[in-house]
DNA sequence: AACATCACTGACTAATCAGTCAATTATCGA
DNA sequence: TCGATAATTGACTGATTAGTCAGTGATGTT
């Protein structure tokens, strides 16, 4: 028979995502993760030598994914504005559409796993925001704030819109939302 | 001798406070919260018959401390943005006063032990903000924005910046960044 | 002092945990 | 086709888990 390509590692992962969302870290266990993953418990730890590990795999391989995705579509041309704009919705989108990703990154970042430094580190990754912020300050199209606060106020704030949307009756318009709250974090940020 | 107040219910509770920051839910033992209590663990089971009734408790109480400083000070006088101020400032600095409580809200919010249902009955709890934020768009002093997505961007909000603030070297000042923080929401919500 | 009440104790249990490893199976070059 | 190597398996282990319960000791009332 064609075998399907071999990828007992991304099962794992796969399925470590989906119960880490449903049961927390903790709360899953390795066993549990084998077997939503079809896979037999000693194969996790040829992927992942312990379960800390696993974690921490699934964290750098999701935050990769949510960065890649945040700097779609940036192309040079276009206002400042626009740039911001396009990261902003770029952002809500894949949290939408990767519920379980967006979920799971907002988890660990919560959670004591997370030391203030490895959060920092990952932060660093934001290329595209950091350098358009500070290109926003420099030229003074933002005002004059720390441009971590910025970032702060900026990331955090799509994150906001997207649990907003994911709670929201199904009816609601969801670009209505993502306009919304580009519009408040825009006036509030923008000088003028 | 004097017998002390006997309030190993609270001692539980403050056990439990400091583990659950520090290890997480799962990842706290009930033995381990008798034992920084200064329990047996039988007397844990007293009071809290499951482990997970001990940790909505904790959450119970900790929302109300929360929603009651949230209302501190908060007298008739004084414009609308003064009150949304007061209420900015009540928020930020309970959190950084109380930063257990505070860290343990956030995980909390974000573990699968929270039901959206149980999300929003504790969203009512804000009384202050709801209603000041509803009297706020009424009277034209807030822009035309659903009533819920201005209270969670402002929640959040003031959230981002305790963690930034918590985040920071204490070198920092403090009260400046809690200063920017409410001009960029205040500028994104008021009109004109 | 005698009794009743009840918070409290901690040894105990059945279940579950992360992680191991000897045995089995799949893969592939020659 | 054969042998070597690597991937996979699941029964197993010692440690740990949430929760139990028979018993102890402190308290207050009469």
């Amino acid at each position: 028979m064609k075998e399907q390509i071999k990828d007992k590692r991304k099962a794992i992962l796969e399925a470590a995502l989906k119960l880490f969302t449903e049961r927390g870290f903790h709360g899953t266990s390795t066993a549990q993760i084998s077997k939503e993953a079809n896979v037999a418990t000693g194969t996790l730890f040829n992927y992942f030598p312990t379960k800390e590990d696993l974690i921490n795999s699934l964290y750098f391989e999701v935050k990769g994914n949510l960065s890649h995705a945040m700097g779609k579509d940036l192309e040079a041309k276009g206002t400042f504005q626009d740039k911001l704009k396009r990261i902003w919705s770029n952002l809500i989108k894949w949290g939408v559409s990767n519920q379980n990703e967006f979920l799971f990154v907002g988890q660990f970042c919560s959670s004591p796993y997370i030391t203030k430094f490895t959060r920092e580190e990952v932060m660093k990754e934001y290329v595209f925001l950091h350098n358009l912020v500070d290109e926003g300050i420099k030229t003074g199209e933002i005002r004059d704030f720390p441009a971590d606060l910025v970032i702060a106020m900026f990331y955090q704030g799509s994150r906001t819109i997207v649990n907003f949307i994911l709670d929201s009756d199904s009816s609601q318009d969801q670009n209505k939302v993502l306009e919304d709250g580009f519009q408040i974090i825009w006036r509030g940020l923008a000088k003028e």
